[in-house]
DNA sequence: TTGTATGCGTTATCAG
DNA sequence: CTGATAACGCATACAA
């Protein structure tokens, strides 16, 4: 492999002459950049990323933190971030975390060995105490979770009020018995928050709130699936089922619908996100706009480094949207 | 930040020993051992990895190309290398190229200056002889897509099996006009084997082929709906589809049914991949056995990086399996 | 406008 | 078993 060196000696010109071409610097004649470009074209040279690396102490490469990629809500995420990190000249390294402490925290080592600019977090497994001391290292940003205790920029969703329109939505179709199902993250403030919308909505219309009716641990199409046999099995059955996720309620759905329960007569559903799957079985869900908030912490992300501003917190709140389909 | 050179100071020893120690070499001594690993304690020291990566020209980082990464399919494939790779130490940075020539050149550069130890390709949109050159720079392997020209590890399906599995499971159906769709692309042997299943079922049954069933550029959902269309718009309609993905096989699924077409009987459809939303509309599909795929191309990879095996052909071929559902 | 010298933080070589 | 020294490839302060 050429170096920067071979450049300058065949075009008989010093290794600085050579590196400023290479970062387009002012102040060299026309005459030496020709010379220049020509040795490097003649060598096939291409700058040694490494080196750049140690010497300018920069990666131009960020990591994104996802649970995992084949939900379609983080892949959604991703490939948005990706291409816009793409277009600014930016790497992006995926990390999953696949809901295990152990595994965020091994990550975070990512930051503080060098080996990317920035980390961007879009959930958190860890209690923020955890994962604060990591500051020191790298910005970080939030995307989708949230934290009151972080004091660094954040682009979330007001997720009180997505159960809530949820939950609500249910409520004006007449249902008075809804349970309520999520996954299960006493770290989360966005899980929290959501059945807090929940209960507030409930709350509100004078409707009783039931224990039995709180189902945890739902993840995935399988969690779903699980659940609608948790509930076809209650002796006091609610006739609808909120949802943190459109994967879940499509395990809800499709293993009712094996059970020749009729949707939404037998039980309602509501999913959450509205993924690709929710137009499929016409499930009714709560719309993310997900390629603002990815656009958007992507976006605060680079500008934090580029312009080495000061990590603080700063909020940016979206709205979400109720989408009606069959399924209520 | 500090640096080895901190460590040895305060541990009153060479930076050599402190590298010794930290790289897991024999020949120091227990004592030394001890010092150092608690001057690195005390210092909150870790090694600097682009520092690392110059000396050593090795980057423990391997890029992974996929079209995009919300296609379910590909999601699956890197979920399953990601974890695969952060088992055994190496990162994993994702191009997406998004179909586009200009895109997976580019993202090529990354060989070359040398921030990936090597290159996973699960696409392919450029001629192999424009992709060749980069093998100067490093390893590459393909996963899913494959190429007689290319001389690399390749962990793959016989994609005109799958399709001719398909085509061949239609047909047994009773189904005589089977229109066929896909993505297009002229650069993909896989595109290119699967069209050849199609026809070598056809003309083997006898069957008419039907230049007019042949609809190209499908990639999405959106896409299906509109091939649903391009059908019922037919004078001669066919009463099955071969899709090339489940994705366009839900698109046609959705349309139809709002068209209150009834699935199979007005229109029978075939998906591939086995992708989680064909379980939910009943979709028969070619599963392929991504894990599987998915594992050995990193496995090979990393065998590859870790052993500086020469690059050369070496095919590994995994088989298909037909998902029996309602729509045909 | 150009070149010289230095250092970024490691690890490998070699001598002791 | 340990340490001094060079080298990885590049960018920058400073001198000319």
């Amino acid at each position: 492999m050429a170096t920067i060196q071979d450049v300058a000696k065949l075009a008989r010109l010093s290794r600085t002459t050579v590196s400023r071409v290479i970062n387009h610097h002012p102040y060299v004649t026309d005459e030496k950049k020709r010379l220049v470009l020509k040795a490097m074209e003649e060598l096939n040279y291409v700058p040694n990323s490494s080196a750049r690396r140690l010497r300018k102490q920069q990666t131009e490469t960020i990591a994104v933190y996802v649970p995992r990629i084949t939900n379609p809500f983080f892949s959604q995420m991703v490939e948005v971030m990706g291409n816009h990190a793409s277009e600014k000249g930016y790497q992006l390294i995926l990390c999953q975390t696949s809901y295990s402490r152990n595994k965020e925290i091994n990550y975070l080592e990512l930051l503080k060995t060098k080996q990317v600019d920035g980390l961007i977090l879009t959930s958190i497994e860890n209690e923020w105490r955890e994962i604060k001391p990591y500051l020191n290292y790298g910005p970080i940003v939030l995307c989708n979770e949230y934290n009151d205790d972080a004091d660094i920029p954040t682009v979330y969703l007001n997720q009180v009020e997505g159960a809530y329109i949820g939950t609500r939505h249910l409520i004006e179709q007449g249902h008075t018995k809804i349970a309520y199902c999520s996954g299960d993250n006493s770290a989360s403030r966005l899980a929290f928050d959501r059945f807090k919308g929940y209960k507030q909505a409930l709350k509100e219309a004078g409707l009783e709130f039931n224990d039995k009716w709180i189902l945890t641990n739902a993840f995935s199409i399988k969690d779903g699936k699980r659940i609608f046999r948790a509930i076809a099995d209650m002796e006091d059955r609610p006739t609808a089922v909120f949802t943190g996720s459109d994967e879940v309620a499509s395990g809800i759905w499709l293993e009712a619908t094996n059970h020749y329960w009729s949707i939404p007569d037998d039980l309602a559903i509501i999913g959450f996100d509205d993924q690709p799957q929710a137009e499929l079985i016409g499930l009714t869900t709560i719309e993310q706009p997900i390629d603002e908030i990815a656009k958007r912490a992507m976006g605060q992300m680079i500008e934090t480094i580029e312009n080495k501003l000061p990590i603080k917190k700063k909020e940016i709140q979206l709205n979400f949207q109720l989408i009606k389909r069959r399924s209520t």
